[in-house]
DNA sequence: GAGTAACCGAGACGGTACGTCCCGTCTTAAA
DNA sequence: TTTAAGACGGGACGTACCGTCTCGGTTACTC
């Protein structure tokens, strides 16, 4: 019988995310403050010691069980015309963050990131670095198109688009709308066009 | 005699800035999450009771604690050139989040204002809210001017103006330099300058 | 204006009575274990201060508060009729003993006096004492009249008559009836008599 | 290899026997009343909760913890003569019960049964009812040898013989000395003896 | 096919902190 | 001056979890 040999073993695997699941459903019902690592390994049917032996802390298991979730990747299309491709990765964004179950469970992932830097260093490798680098490919392709100022900074473009959305998830905690997101997109776009 | 009448008593009042302060310190020594009332009485010299009976839980000491601080007002001169009044205020809002003591502390208030609804209400209401009207009446002055096109929403401005510096703050982490808040505040005007 | 000199004011002497009665409700409710001063100033309608200036503890307060209830004094009464007579006093002492309100509050301040002398003390005294008095008396009467033999200990008697009863009440909580306090003053009384 | 079947492991006997020791001698030190279960841990070196997982009250540790003491089991001889018998076993009880350890723990503990029912029975099932047996035992071959009338309630016999000696003890908390408790056995059993 | 080693559930354990109750003292304002 | 009201520092309550640690009882791999 062929074994497969990354994993230990199937029944590890099963374990490994049924309590990745337990701790998501109990973050999504209770909050991420009121999560315990008791209330996980009794929902999840299994002892603590089976949590600590994979997870060194309470925050480093919710932020895998978080990022575990996979969202659909938030890929951009290249049609040709950057506004209408940023435009439509950023409505699947939206979508995705400003909804349960993701929505919640990843804003109080930031949250714990503020406390613990091991997991906003997670975050950001797992999560907003990819992020920024499939952000950038697509800048680096307009600007080669012509549709973006060769002078203009790509890693300075990704702040001041991902930056307005961030702060209204994170601080004014207004709802975002894809209304809101494309005139973010038009305004700076307008700084970043090649002088005529 | 004259009575200071907002303030039930001196005493009183004495016991809540002793209280407000014993748990700065203890903050900046332990950090957030290891931060306890237990260990903020002991430290103020107080009792238990009398923190609960002036806040509902550690969030709401802490946040009230941190707004405390009072930074000196962000305000905004109006020298007659917006970009370089922006400047200015930038600065000194990146010295002051940058750096201890109100740094870390303000960070640590952002990640649990995203665990708990009413401390991102009352950072709102309290710091988010003055600051986004500030920045709004400077930015109303400069359209007066015609240094800002007519049209351009205010309101967008200030999420396009705070935003990226925020996501610097609390998703990547980076150091935040004035180099860095001139660059985005650069590009920022190049989109909202009136069409020649 | 003339004022009563022995009672520093009638205000003075209700708010004691309003203590004591609150205190006494309170401990027929809750028990003594569970009976606080702050719940009794709160039912009394009464500042804590009130309550202790005039008793220095819960123990002196419920003592005090229990002997005042003043059972109807038991008294023996003398038709010539030694075992006649303390049978119609000890049906009268168990009928108050054996049932609320004064049972079980009695009850409980024998228990308390079991933790701290100074009430056993009173209760000796304000009780105890008195109780032995009347019973002496009576049986020294009984004496004279040749029902008892000379030599016995009327000491001795009133440990013998009282003992079984309160052992009883106390230690083995068997209800104590009637014809069992007779059995035993029959009993008591057979080894009393004079030899024929 | 056999295996104590009742212990569930000699660890937990052993915590068991500490939080009793300590217990007892916190007690002694400070009196029932100001025993806690926080000082009771913090002596034995355990964990609140490795107590409150054993009793559920402090009265209960404390029952347990004094009958635990053990004493040596106050049998009767018989050497067929009752008086005596119960002379030379009256005077180990009073030995015991008049001096420390046993005696203030022992009065504390019929204290507290006086508040707590479930304490009292526990007190009759585990100490007092074994003594009455043993007491009715040898009263029942007294009778059979003619020491006592055929006709006399041994149980009563039991109130009458404890009673005295417990009303010492609990209510005027006078020294029990041997000579006193030979009197009240002189006068029981002039009471008791076969009419001739 | 019988060891044997790893892993598992269960949960006891010493400990920290929780939020509450009550202690006995102290302060205030009204009567 | 006494009172009702209640703030105060403090101690203990009984509970919840922490992270570590035995326990037996399965697997599943090795000889």
């Amino acid at each position: 019988m062929v074994r497969d040999m990354t994993d230990r073993s199937p029944a590890r695997a099963d374990r490994t995310e049924v309590i990745r699941q337990a701790a998501l459903d109990l973050a999504l019902e209770v909050g991420f403050n009121r999560l315990s690592i008791e209330a996980v390994a009794a929902r999840a049917g299994v002892g603590k010691h089976t949590i600590y032996r994979r997870w060194p802390s309470k925050g480093a298991l919710f932020m895998d069980a978080v990022l575990s979730v996979n969202p659909p990747a938030l890929e951009y299309p290249d049609t040709g015309d950057v506004e209408a491709d940023l435009r439509t990765q950023v409505h699947a964004a939206i979508d995705l963050v400003g909804r349960p179950p993701f929505g919640p469970l990843y804003r109080a992932l930031l949250g714990e990131a503020q406390h613990d830097p091991a997991i906003a260093a997670a975050v950001n490798e797992r999560f907003i670095a990819p992020q920024t680098q499939r952000t950038i490919a697509r800048l680096e392709a307009a600007r080669d198109q012509g549709q973006i100022a060769e002078e203009f900074d790509l890693e300075l473009a990704v702040d001041m688009w991902s930056g307005p959305l961030y702060y209204r998830f994170l601080i004014t905690q207004e709802p975002i709308t894809h209304e809101h997101a494309d005139r973010v997109l038009a305004a700076l776009l307008a700084g970043m066009r090649p002088r005529s």
